[in-house]
RNA sequence: GCCCGAGUAGCUCAGGGGUAGAGCGCAUCCUUGGUAAGGAUGAGGUCAUGGGUUCAAAUCCCAUCUUGGGCUCCA
């Protein structure tokens, strides 16, 4: 029983006991250690260093290799440790939280939650940078340390790390570990598993410094988040940075800007949107794009207030399940002497609701699909405020589906249809699509009969199964008044966006007590299906903005073709060019300045004009123009009617590109 | 809301206890130039707002407003 047998890959080995995975791996393959920062064992994740011990069964390792995904956790995790070290070390007295590794978050790879004794800003950073290098320099072993939970929470208490014991308590068996990063003063409750060494960690950077609540919660004290990522390879940090910068260049508050679509006037209003002309173009296209989809598709364009009596909002449970977003109430004038309070609509759900009771309904006339582009406020926190992604007040594309039971599989299939028609329209192409149900253990607090329940996942199920769509089920996350299905789409450089969702709604025909009139003559309850697109209109142009990085496609472009003359004896020639293209239905901006046409073309490159028509005197004299597209360059002189039915077509096509 | 930044010309930003700066944009003039920047001249700012320190504040301090990054993917 001194013996153990391992196995890494298709290689078996005996070993005499006892061994450490490091030795095991080494002796079976050199490189294969050098290149491993951890391993598993039987699928369990330990360190290299971790003690193998004498088993009659077979030791099955697999290491953890530094250009895998659970490798570039292991770094990203040490990597965090390694900043606790050099916080503690710049900062005695610094309270440590938690530190994790981020693997999903594109942003950011790791963080430590820390109280200093004087507060960080972002000057530090560089320092703590520094040092964390300087400690990696020295090649100090990350160590595991395995101790009774009571000793743990001693450790702890003595080095007055309150936090920590607090943890200890709550996730602790009766043993925990520890990791020490050896001749520093750093030792984490942590699970691990680490790199062997800090020599290991040679791409890292720190990124940010926020407040973060302790767990979470509001309530508890804030500490400061350190945020920094850290990759197996500089090469690989460095193309991030690339990336990140990448992303800069694109973000929609500064193309917006750019490109003069929006603006967020702080005189005006916080998280308020105006959209400016060529905003309004481009939302102009957006809606009618829309509007006739839902014609097509069977929807009856509605339209209703921004304001309704209070007593509505409680009738809907509003009031109750969505106060913390819901503006104050607010009044007639005082000398009207009329004290109904009126709120500011947070949905349009209710309104929706009220035409649908206008009057009886029979099923013959189900499915009744009420569509609006429905303006809605929201009390949203200021700091969470974000550009046209995240506003006080923002118009849904909103739909409505009041249907019976058996109409409810065919009416979400259309749905989801309708929502990957419209994403392939602008250009995305990949999908990601979740099913949010109840889950076992939650069935309190939700709304709606088990039979309820059970019905409306399966029609999801089927709707989704029948397009072949791949989906993941996330148990518990659905609303409570329903389940439903998202769908994120991932833009020109990899980014998911929430924006589709389709939910079931158990909890408002309950409480306005919808009915219709079945072939049996008797009143049923509808099925209510609520359902978004874009999402938020305002949104969904700033993923716009940022997915074609504000070179919109012809049809969407708030100027489409720019008419530049290259003398002033042209003028006259280039406005009547442009004429005729508006009368054509075309976008058209003129540019008559005395500007050369290097200049011009510079210009209209800029602002990311799909087409430029360059007019001189050959053109003028020849009764043709000569046209050039924003990626191709020039394309040689044409008749104008020629060049309308080219627009035309890519107009009407909807094109991605102008071909 | 809370933590840390930031707020100077229309935009991007430099500066910094003692006449307010640049580039781009804009205007005027010269130039009429053939596919990504022609030249000259000029206009534009209570340095976010309010208070304080000081002989003196855009600069330092405090407050307010706005804005940016964030606010448990678990030890």
């Amino acid at each position: 029983m001194s013996q153990i047998n391992v196995k890494v890959g298709e290689n078996s080995r005996i070993f005499p006991a006892p061994i450490s995975v490091a030795e095991a791996l080494k002796s079976v393959d050199r490189d294969l250690l050098k290149k491993s920062l951890a391993a598993k064992v039987n699928g369990e994740e330990v360190d290299l260093s971790f003690e193998l011990r004498p088993t009659d069964e077979v030791l099955s390792i697999e290491p953890i290799l530094q250009e895998t995904r659970d490798g570039l956790e292991v770094i990203r995790h040490s990597a965090a440790h390694l900043l606790a070290a050099a916080v503690l070390d710049l900062f005695p007295g610094t309270k440590l939280g938690v530190g994790p590794a981020l693997m999903d978050d594109p942003r950011y790879g790791y963080y430590y939650d820390v109280i200093t004794p004087e507060t960080l800003t972002e000057a530090d950073l560089p320092v703590i940078e520094k040092r964390m290098r300087q400690i990696a320099g020295k090649n100090l072993a990350y160590r595991r340390e395995e101790i009774s939970r009571d000793n743990l929470v001693k450790l702890f208490n003595e080095r007055d790390e309150p936090l920590k014991c607090e943890l200890i308590n709550e996730k602790a068996g009766e043993t925990a570990t520890a990791y020490h990063i050896d001749n520093t003063s750093f030792v984490d409750f942590c699970l691990g598993p680490h790199v062997p060494n800090t020599n290991k960690l040679k791409a890292f950077k720190l990124l940010a410094l926020s407040g973060a609540y302790w767990k979470g919660d509001a309530n508890n004290q804030q500490m400061q988040r350190i945020y920094g990522t850290a990759f197996a390879t500089q090469e690989e940090l460095e193309a991030w940075l690339k990336q990140r910068e990448e992303a800069e260049k694109r973000d929609h508050r500064r193309v917006g800007k750019e490109l003069d679509l929006f603006s967020i006037q702080e005189d005006y209003g916080q998280g308020m949107i105006f959209w400016h002309p060529k905003g309004g173009a481009i939302r102009t296209e957006m809606e009618n794009y829309l509007r006739d989809e839902l014609q097509r598709r069977g929807y009856g364009m509605v339209f209703t207030p921004h304001i309704a009596k209070r007593q509505l909002w409680q009738i809907s449970g509003h009031e109750e399940n969505y106060a913390e977003n819901l503006f104050e109430p607010t009044k007639l004038p005082e000398w009207m002497k009329e004290e109904t309070e009126f709120r500011l609509k947070p949905m349009n759900c209710p309104f929706h609701i009220g035409i649908y009771k206008t009057h009886p309904r029979s099923y013959r006339e189900l499915p009744v699909r009420y569509a609006e582009l429905g303006t809605v406020y929201r009390a949203e926190l200021s700091g969470t405020l974000h550009g046209l992604m995240r506003v006080r007040g923002f118009t849904q594309d909103d739909a409505h589906i009041f249907c019976t039971p058996e109409q409810v599989e065919t009416e979400v299939g259309a749905c989801v249809d309708f929502a990957y028609d419209v994403f392939k329209t602008f250009g995305f192409e990949t999908f990601k699509v979740e099913l949010s149900v109840r889950g076992e253990a939650h069935n309190k607090g939700f709304l709606g009969s088990h039979e309820d329940w059970e019905n409306a996942e399966n029609a999801l199920v089927k709707a989704l199964k029948a397009r072949e769509i791949e989906y993941e089920r996330i148990e518990g996350e659905a609303a409570f008044y329903g389940p439903k299905i998202d769908i994120k789409v991932e833009d020109s450089i990899g980014r998911l966006w929430q924006l589709s969702t389709v939910q079931f709604d158990f909890n408002l025909p309950e409480r306005f007590e919808l009915e219709y009139i079945a072939d049996d003559n008797k009143p049923h309850r509808p099925i209510m299906v609520h359902r978004a697109l874009f999402g938020s209109v305002e949104r969904f142009f700033g993923v716009l903005i940022e997915h074609y990085a504000g070179a919109f496609p012809f049809w969407l472009a708030p100027v489409q073709i720019a008419i530049l003359p290259i003398t002033d004896r042209i003028n006259e020639y280039a406005e009547t060019v442009g004429d005729e293209l508006r009368q054509a239905g075309f976008r058209v901006e003129t540019n008559l300045k005395s500007d050369k046409i290097g200049a011009k073309i510079r210009e209209a490159q800029i602002q990311k004009v799909p087409f430029m028509i360059v007019l001189g005197d050959k053109e003028l004299e020849e009764n043709k123009i000569a046209v050039r597209e924003k990626n191709k360059g020039d394309l040689g002189a044409m008749n104008l009617d020629e060049f309308i039915e080219t627009a035309r077509k890519l107009r009407e096509t909807r094109a991605l590109t102008n071909v």
